[in-house]
This record gives C-alpha cells, sequence and structure tokens, in this order.
DNA sequence: CAGTATCCGAGAGGATACTG
DNA sequence: CAGTATCCTCTCGGATACTG
C-alpha cells in the first residue's frame, strides 16, 4: 500500500468529532471543512472526487454489478473503480452484498446515506448541465479575451 | 491511454452543448456527465476538485480578497488558490473585479450562477458533516472488519 | 465475473523566489 | 498586496497480468 516514509497522519477529527482544544482557528467558521485536517475533509473528497462523484451517480439507479458499473461509469479503470468503492463502502455510502454463487455475483448499492447525499450531488449535477451553454460561453468569452 | 483506441480530445461537447449527431452513446442516460469526453467533466471536476469546493463555500460569504481566501481555505498553497480561481472564473461561477489602487486590491464573489452552485455545494456539505459521527462510526467498523 | 498486484508515466500540488 | 514562474516530489491513476 502506501509504504513510502512516514507522511503525517490525517487523523484529526474536528468538531465533528473530538477535536483538539488547541486547535482554536476553526472557531468562527461555518464550515468545518474549510479548516484542514479535519476528518470531513477526506470525506468530502472521497464524495466530489474524481471518480467518487460519478460512481455514487451510477449507483443512484439501484443494486448495480461491478461491471455493469464500470460500463456506465464511462472510462473508469478497474483500479480505480474498486477504489472508490471500497472508500465509499468504508464511509458507509455504499453497501457490498456478495452472492456466493458460480459465477461470483456481487452487488453494490447505496445506503440510505448515500442516497441523501447522491440526491444532493444529482440536483448538484443537474444545475450544471443545465448551465452548461452559460458556462461554456463564459470560457470562450474568457479565451478570447486572454488572446487579445 | 485507452482501451485501445482513439480516446482523444476530450473537446467533445453533449447534450449541453452543440452536441454532434454521430455521439449517440448519450442516449439514454440520465446524466450525460457519466460519458466521458463531455464538456460538463472538466467543469464539474473544477467544482468538486480538491480546492475548488472550499474554494466556493469560503466565497460564499462575500467578495473576498486573494490573502483573505488564502486564510480562510485552510491549507492551500498560493498556486493552488490561483488555479483553481482562475478556472472558476473561466467557468463562469466566479468574479474578479481589480482595483486600481496602490496597494492593489483585488476581489473575488460569486456570480449568480456561482452562488446557486454554492447553495448546492452548501447543502452537501451541511448534510456531510451532520453525518460525519455516522461516517466515522461505520469506517471504525469497516476498519476492524478488515483486521480480522 | 470480480477483483488484487505491480509497474510506471503524467500531472497535481507544495515550497520558494521573483515581479508589478 | 496580488500574483507569476520554476523546480521538484509524491500521488493519482492507467495498462497489464494474475487469482479465486
Amino acid at each position: 500500500m502506501s509504504t513510502g516514509s512516514a507522511r503525517t497522519p490525517q487523523t484529526a477529527p474536528c468538531a465533528s468529532g473530538v477535536g483538539s482544544p488547541d486547535e482554536a482557528a476553526v472557531d468562527q467558521l461555518t464550515f468545518d471543512v474549510l479548516a484542514s485536517r479535519c476528518s470531513s475533509r477526506p470525506v468530502l473528497e472521497h464524495i466530489t472526487g474524481r471518480w467518487g462523484t460519478l460512481v455514487l451517480i451510477a449507483l443512484h439507479e439501484g443494486p448495480t454489478r461491478f461491471n455493469e458499473l464500470r460500463r456506465r461509469v464511462d472510462g473508469v479503470s478497474e483500479k480505480m473503480l474498486a477504489q472508490s468503492l471500497h472508500a465509499l463502502e468504508r464511509d458507509g455510502f455504499v453497501e457490498r452484498t456478495v452472492h456466493s454463487t458460480i459465477p461470483p455475483r456481487v452487488e453494490y448499492e447505496l445506503t440510505p446515506l448515500g442516497r441523501r447525499t447522491t440526491d444532493k450531488l444529482h440536483e448538484l449535477v443537474n444545475l450544471l448541465e443545465d448551465a452548461m451553454p452559460q458556462v461554456l460561453a463564459s470560457q470562450t468569452a474568457y479565451d478570447e479575451d486572454a488572446a487579445a
């Protein structure tokens, strides 16, 4: 796994967890997540990471098998899919069910928490896709301006 | 880089954009973004990327200057902040205003689109922070199970 | 089918120095 | 203050091969 040298452990929970009294920099922030070394940061990244969001959205349709998921999330590699799924399962957003048959059948589905989370993601992506024409226009304008 | 053929440039707009009639692979997907080579993917990544989300949330409080933003988003480097801000500005989520004074004063603020987007992010993060105890518990359970 | 293990290149991202 | 430019490291993530 992550061999290398002892990189600092990012195991410091914020308000959400225990929280060390010394770390007072968090006090007036609306969102704990803005403070680094917060336990919610990595979790947010699992969800909003490159594949996390897409995997969650793909799972929104119901229980799905590994390879079906791979097909659904276009461009994801086995490795990254497995990795995302693991993280999401560990965080409690996804449940993995193994049917001990031959051939093996494994299904992934959203937990209630996962579903609520994915709903938000859904809304975000919807908003985004609706706004795409506007975004594309903005990009063009920006680029032309930069070229001048 | 891909399954043996021309995966090539990611400059192909989906349904959201102009859309080439040939790209029919998107048809039955609920979300275009699940298809790679979709113009909304990179945009989603700017928003949900490691710093994008945090920068947007930090901007939710109103117009903010560069260094103030740096302080607010704990852990971000100058380089990454500038980079995120550029991408967000180009996509039309953030507006940059320069006051030609001495010392120079530059303020960043959310555009209407940026604000709507950030609202969704807000909801997501709120949900997440509320769920943190549950998530932490899930992680612990998962790890203990793996250790056995 | 459902993964894990390994190798390796590309690029994200941090530290530092410099500019306007 | 508000950045840009450079260097350099470490992680991400794709390709490939192998296992149950």
